[in-house]
DNA sequence: TTGTAGGCGTTATCAC
DNA sequence: GTGATAACGCCTACAA
């Protein structure tokens, strides 16, 4: 007796593809085939989409899974504390053209939600109890959730490179070390010598290498001229304020993003000093905050529909059973006002 | 031969109960009695509990589910136009509320995104895709995405009365029409005679029954008295000029929301009304932002706690198979300063 | 082109 | 208590 009956109401079970085989007059492998567009004759693929459609038929995800089918869903996991608000402007561009790319593929998109607390903690418990492919955003070096993932298998893609992690899962990023170093360059080529610069968080790639960027293209480094940020608008607000403090003499500011290049170009005119004649201020991204300062920012762009598509790219090449890679996409500096 | 044999690497398969029977020297039903806190003999038990441990067995929740086990996702749907934002602090409360709750039971909230457009077809093609029981959000009436739900069978429960769907979705409300009642005849009872309101969306139940209170406590009806919002702060405000307009004699004015009814305060302190001097106002909901407006807001409680407990109830007797059925709750006047 | 036997990883129901 | 053994709904070789 199945479970169901036994329950004691209506059976009521969701029509199966048996069901669409008796009221089509076929085998359910005919049933089987239609559904995954394999060649059927003409007479079995018509009475079968009859039926389909008489029936109501929906698949069921679960045995399809079991049965060896793709994915049909993947999960986006954003490792920041309070991550449920995309204030990020670049993750939600890349988000939306993921979106529309996945959803050609009929994979939908979705995301765990989550209590407060801890960033780590309460991702590590989202990633635990996921089931799909990851779509992967901020997650940081010590992240304890990326190695749970890969432990259970679970395909992972991650936008910048999942430190600690390179090997074992894919990744696309933009070539954040070139990035700074293009940047920096060009404020010394315009006559600029006490440049420094406000970084991205210390355990994610981003951070990292654009610092180490920065490292490639100045002359001698001076430890009072970098200072850690952490992304975002408030942060670049103080961190300019301890620079003015730490090394009153700076004639620019390379922000590494340019959300903080907005916060240090508050900053500065609040204390009085003039952008670009006094000090010169670049950011990072060409996000859309970029072009509406004033002045304007020069900055980094990064390709973002180019990088949304390989990001996809990568996650569905996953999904087909490849290997983890890594992309680089190159990146190229975009001159404004700000410098 | 296996499609993951087929594909050319290592098996590689993720480790099953068959694994981890055998390791284990046992059965695989036993692991299966042991993983669900079935009686088991303590021998066989620490056995399987050793191997399960050393082979980092994590259940295949598709398979689970194939064979009839309890969902352990559900998923969060707010049917509101662009909706990936949280603005609704009720919302966020209760959501908070059921995380926590769900979790106990070690269930999930997962909710789907989208890319932006018109609210019901991004509703409804989130919907199509689901397969997990819903927490659902302000549905509206005419919703297709309730239909599609429910005639797939998917349970559903909703927070306020589904128009056009009582009976066939779980839901949870507050007692609107007898709480605007109460807040109608309280006014009346402090000598308001020209007392207006700002109704909410006419295709929620919470904006078609506050308006029956309204008007069942109310004297005699006057159309010019009714304006509809959104609930929203700046509806509050676009309402609350229209109001002093066509009858610039009200001396009360009933928001059917907190949010809507700051937006009327800020409208009639532009306006050089006094509150609650020449006009009272109020709200509903007893959001948080009741008490930060000044004056803060007369409004009518809803018990938030005790509303998302019933929830969560009326969702896990979804899953345990009950039918589907309403729970009113009942609501209480709280009495501040703007009246 | 079409039907049929496995198998995917669990749960639940049997006998033992 | 414990071990077999059917489901669960679908996909995919394989045989016809």
């Amino acid at each position: 007796m199945s479970r169901r009956a036994e329950a004691g109401r209506p059976p009521a079970g969701r029509t199966t593809i048996y069901d669409v085989a008796r009221v089509a007059g076929v085998s359910y492998g005919t049933v089987s085939r239609v559904l995954n567009g394999r060649p059927v004759g003409s007479a079995s693929r018509k009475a079968v989409e009859r039926a389909l459609t008489s029936t109501g038929y929906v698949p069921n995800p679960h045995a399809r899974r079991l049965a060896g089918a793709r994915p049909e869903t993947v999960a986006f996991l954003h490792c920041v504390p309070g991550g449920r608000v995309l204030a990020d402007p670049n993750v939600n561009t890349l988000l939306l053209d993921c979106l529309r790319a996945l959803g050609d593929q009929d994979i939908m998109m979705v995301a765990p939600v989550a209590g407060d607390g801890p960033a780590d903690a309460v991702t590590r418990t989202l990633a635990a109890r996921l089931d799909d492919p990851v779509l992967l955003f901020s997650a940081p070096r010590a992240s304890t959730a990326v190695e749970d993932l890969v432990h259970r298998q679970i395909p992972v893609v991650a936008c910048g490179i999942p430190l600690g992690h390179e090997r074992r899962v894919s990744y696309v990023t933009g070539d954040d070390r070139d990035g700074a170093r293009q940047i920096v360059a060009y404020l010394r080529s315009r006559g600029r010598r006490r440049i420094a610069t406000v970084t991205g968080p210390m355990d994610l790639s981003g951070g990292v290498q654009r610092l180490a960027g920065y490292r490639d293209a100045i002359d001698t480094f001076d430890p009072a001229l970098v200072v850690h940020g952490d992304y975002t608008y408030a942060s670049g607000v103080a961190t300019a304020e301890r620079l003015l403090r730490q090394a009153p003499d700076l004639d620019a500011i390379f922000a590494a993003s340019d959300m903080m290049a907005a916060g240090v170009l508050a900053a500065l005119q609040q204390a009085g000093r003039r952008v670009p004649e006094d000090i010169a201020v670049t950011g990072y991204d060409d996000a859309p905050i970029a072009t509406s300062t004033r002045p304007q920012l020069t900055t980094v762009r990064i390709p973002w529909h180019r990088f949304a598509s390989q990001l996809t790219g990568q996650l569905l090449r996953r999904l087909d059973g490849d290997d983890p890679s890594g992309i680089v996409m190159p990146v190229e500096l975009t001159i404004r006002g700000s410098t």
